[in-house]
DNA sequence: TTCCTTGCAAAACTTTTGCATTAAA
DNA sequence: TTTAATGCAAAAGTTTTGCAAGGAA
C-alpha cells in the first residue's frame, strides 16, 4: 500500500511507525480508538509507543488524513472516512455505522449566527433494537 | 424553584445537595460541565463532594431530567433543556447554542439497520470565524 | 433501624507532556 | 550533522468507585 506517498503528499515525514499507523487505518473505512490501534499493531510486532500513536493520530486528524469523531463521551473515534459523511450509533454495543450524505437531505438549516459560518455537520443517528 | 417537587416526581429523593444541583441547572436553559456546577456551588457556600456532582449528574441524565452531550471529546457537558433540539457549537470559543427543532427539517433519512429503530437524533452545526 | 446518600480519597481511564535517545533527511 | 520523531514514564484531566460516616424514612 503506498501510504508512505500518502503521508508525504501530507508533509508528514513517513517514519516507520506512521507508516505502520496510516497502513492499518486507511486500508479500508474503519473507526478505531487509540488503544485499539495500539493494541493491532503490538500484536502484529511492532515497537511502538502508546505517545506515539496518540501523537500520531492527532497529527493525521490535524492534517485532515482521517476524523476524530465524538460520539460518546468516553474516548475519541477515528474515522478513516473523510469524505462528508453522517454516522449511525448503537449505543448498546458501541457500533458506529457510516451513512453516506445522499441518504440524508436537509430542506431546512438555520442561518449561522452573525459573524459565523457552518464548518462542517455532524450527525448521529442513535439506534435502539426495535421492540 | 419547585425543584423538590420536581425530583420527587422522578422518583430521586430531594436531598440538599440534589436540590441546590436542579436548582442551578433546571433554572434555566443552559449548558454546563460537571466542574462548573461543583464551582458553583462551592462558590455559593454549598458544602458538596465532587463525587456527588458527578452522581447526581448520572441520575438525573438517566431519569430524563436533563441531557448528556458529547460535542467535543474533551468532556461532558449536561444541558437541561431536554426537549429535541440541535447544537450549534464554535470549536474555537467552546460555545453552545441550542437549535430549536422547527429551524432544521430532514425531506430524507437512512432507514434504520434491521431490527433497530431511531432512538434520537444529535446534530452539531460546527461553526467557524468567518474571514 | 434500615436503607439511601454523602464525602473523601484513591483508583481508573484517556490523553498529554518532558526529556533523553533514536531515526530520518 | 541537523532536525524531527520516538519511547518511556510521569503528569494532567475527567470520571468512577470503595467505604466509613451521616441523614432520611
Amino acid at each position: 500500500m503506498g501510504c508512505e506517498r500518502q503521508l508525504s503528499d501530507c508533509g508528514i515525514r513517513p517514519t516507520a511507525q506512521r507508516v505502520r499507523i496510516a497502513g492499518i487505518l486507511l486500508s479500508a473505512p474503519q473507526h478505531r480508538s487509540a488503544e485499539q490501534i495500539l493494541a493491532s499493531l503490538r500484536a502484529a510486532g511492532a515497537r511502538i509507543s502508546k505517545a506515539t500513536v496518540y501523537n500520531t493520530l492527532n497529527l493525521f486528524a490535524e492534517r485532515g488524513l482521517i476524523r476524530q469523531l465524538s460520539v460518546d463521551g468516553s474516548r475519541a473515534w477515528f474515522d478513516s472516512n473523510v469524505a462528508p459523511h453522517y454516522h449511525f450509533h448503537d449505543e448498546a454495543s458501541g457500533a458506529l455505522i457510516d451513512v453516506p450524505v445522499p441518504e440524508v437531505e436537509f430542506s431546512r438549516l438555520p442561518d449561522p449566527p452573525a459573524g459565523m459560518q457552518v464548518a462542517g455537520i455532524d450527525l448521529v443517528i442513535r439506534l435502539r433494537k426495535k421492540l
